[in-house]
DNA sequence: CAAGACACGTGATTC
DNA sequence: TGAATCACGTGTCTT
């Protein structure tokens, strides 16, 4: 983000044309006649019309709004670099968009946005596959159950009646938070079975922060229910 | 995308406030007093000053001029349309961003790419763990998995957006037909297990009705997630 | 030149 | 009110 400075030759040399918006000096494009009123391009009829008078307090009132006017459009250059901040990173992103214009590469974005959702429902469908063992062992303790060497943890999420979870803050911060303390806790145990130079083969899955949101949303038109069916032949 | 009607009250209502652009008349902002030259905001000084005399051939020029710019800004407007209408259908995507502002938009938009694409990279990961041992056989059939003589079925019951999922009679009998028709299964497979007089043990595990239920019933206010870490110690 | 993409400052609107 | 967002028409630069 460079810094701008405020000037009129904000495009880096003087503004040649200065007639802008609908608003046109009668010395600039009229009849050459000095005229105390403006010419005002009427778009419906295509011609040049005499522009309605404006009545303003004179004196004080126009500092306050050249201050203010400076202040709107450098707000507007704030915001309008939030956003072009955050498309440079899309384009980063996305494969093969470096140059692209905004159109194409937000429709890209959404491309990729539904490919990955795809991918992930798919990935989803093979998890949780048990590992095979002759030995059998059911421990059932508080709420964890440990099966053939096999261990299963369900986490039940209660909604705080304090929040609004239609709130996206709230929603994104529980999934967040939820992510974060799984991650951390799968870390730990990963690297504990590093330190331990065991070969053991390992098994982490866990739904993702986005994944987990999309089900919080999503939540109120869907039913995600899993069923569970496990037996021995 | 509605119709434009190119007109000078584009905002709906004639515009009050004339000035636009750097270019202001006299009447507007000045003395008051009539004059052929125009004032400019020279924001370097944040002052009004004169405006440089503009040259320009006059007559045949100016309609050209109009009608440019007439289709400079028509095409203009399509463009932002075209971006809009992403923007939209991104909001549409994303889940809880039905109404963000554009930039908030783009930053979660972010989040979700990233959130899907590692997602996407551990489940690739993890799909090929079960298959390195060789006393381990997996077998894909439609949608049923076998491995190593466990299977697994996950049902996803989605809601007939026909049905009103709040009609308390409607979640019961959709939790009664779901624990009806596991059951059912449960109890052929019980009962062939029984006539084969084989002596494995099995493990049958499902939802009761009522716990289904209750699930369907408590969903406007409570969040029901189950995530599961299985790891082989 | 035309046609398109961008950044700009602005008016309106909302909170 | 003041701050923030958006759509608008425009100037400039690039195909």
């Amino acid at each position: 983000m460079e810094a701008f400075n405020w000037s009129s030759d904000i495009h880096g040399n003087a503004p040649e044309n200065i007639f802008n918006g609908f608003l046109v000096n009668h010395t600039v494009l009229g009849s050459g006649i000095p005229s105390s009123s403006s010419l005002v391009l009427d778009s419906e009829r295509g011609e040049l019309v005499e522009a309605p008078a404006k009545l303003e307090r004179k004196g004080v009132s126009t500092e306050r709004s050249i201050a203010a006017l400076k202040n709107h459009s450098e707000a507007e250059r704030r915001r309008r670099a939030r956003v072009n901040s955050h498309l440079d990173t899309l384009r980063s992103v996305i494969p093969g968009a470096k140059k692209m214009d905004k159109a194409s590469l937000l429709a890209e974005v959404i491309r990729h946005l539904k490919d990955l959702k795809r991918n992930a429902a798919q990935a989803c469908e093979g998890l949780m596959i048990p590992n095979d063992s002759d030995e059998i062992r059911v421990e059932e303790q508080e709420e964890i159950a440990t099966l053939g060497g096999w261990m299963k943890n369900v986490f039940v999420i209660i909604s705080c009646k304090q929040q609004n979870i239609e709130d996206a803050e709230y929603r994104q911060l529980l999934a967040g938070s939820v992510h974060q303390a799984l991650r951390s806790v799968l870390d730990r145990f990963s690297t504990s079975q590093d330190l331990l130079g065991t070969r053991k083969r390992r098994r982490i899955s866990i739904f993702s922060s986005s994944s987990l949101e999309d089900f919080l949303h999503a939540w109120w038109t869907t039913i995600f229910c899993c069923v569970e069916l496990i037996w021995q032949t």
